[in-house]
DNA sequence: ATCTTTTGTAACTAAGTTGATTACATGTAC
DNA sequence: GTACATGTAATCAACTTAGTTACAAAAGAT
């Protein structure tokens, strides 16, 4: 039994991209820029613009190259970036095994006993996500030099 | 793209043998027992046991049936079953993507500017594992009915 | 109108994890 | 030594991720 598990690095590539698209929004961000920053496939920043796109976070329009920022910077936090890009469903940051034993007095109530105990787990971190935004990054980065790309 | 992910149950089916060995500590809690109400493979619950052993919760031995707490109820909080059973790895519940693009002010510093923020996020989460125990748990359950299994 | 460029998708792949399962060695008790 | 339980390796199907190829659709330039 191997031992590791991480939520999917699509959370990182977003705030990653979003956070280039503003640094760079003298330019033009195409899929081909926003790949190179992040060392990816164009595809793989198309689809996750994608979901970014359906979460009214960026404006992207087929054909024409580059994506900008839907809203201001200060008002997308980590949290809206997070939900858009799908890497948990709601409240099932933890899996719990369906079909226990309803014959067994903890099969039986094991799951809605610990559920609310794992909602309350993940929203604790939502809430972390939730008191960060785009404009945070953006100055951190800002900080540690000159946009160069 | 599919778009789901969940830590795995080994977590929720660590607490419920754990609830269940007290619950049973009249009986005998053998791997196969423990499965049965688990509804899945001794096999699965015997993996999980080791992971349990080896973290100081339980006791077992080779050729003896039945496992035991090795610890008050109330001394294992879920935070310590939680770590015992590896869903995550220390402070790495989201990943980060590597190689980025270290000629682009965003690519050379991402991975510094999220990190914490993710860790602070996943701290806040375990905070709140660590501040419930197995004796809430067990309570909880035994409101519901009595042990029949 | 056509050529070029870019976005939007679908389809496929390799790698990695999960949970179930079979098989078997090891250990304990009778 | 027989019966039974734990410990563990190996295998398997199902699923997700991230990368890739291929191509349709849309926009702009000439």
């Amino acid at each position: 039994m191997v031992l590791k598990m991480s939520l999917s690095s699509r959370f990182a590539v977003g705030i990653h991209i979003l956070a280039l698209i503003e640094l760079n929004k003298e330019g033009t961000s195409s899929s081909e820029f926003l790949a190179s920053s992040v060392n990816t496939n164009p595809v793989v920043i198309r689809k996750l613009m994608g979901m970014l796109k359906k979460a009214g976070l960026v404006e992207v329009h087929p054909g024409i190259a580059g994506a900008k920022l839907a809203k201001k910077l200060s008002d997308i936090s980590l949290f809206d970036v997070y939900k858009a890009v799908n890497i948990v469903q709601e409240n099932e940051l933890f899996s719990v095994h369906d079909n226990p034993n309803p014959n067994c007095l903890v099969g039986r109530n094991i799951q809605n006993t610990i559920e609310p105990l794992f909602v309350a787990a993940q929203v604790a971190m939502e809430k972390v996500l939730e008191g960060v935004t785009l404009e945070d990054v953006v100055k951190d980065i800002a900080d540690k030099g000159n946009m160069n790309c």
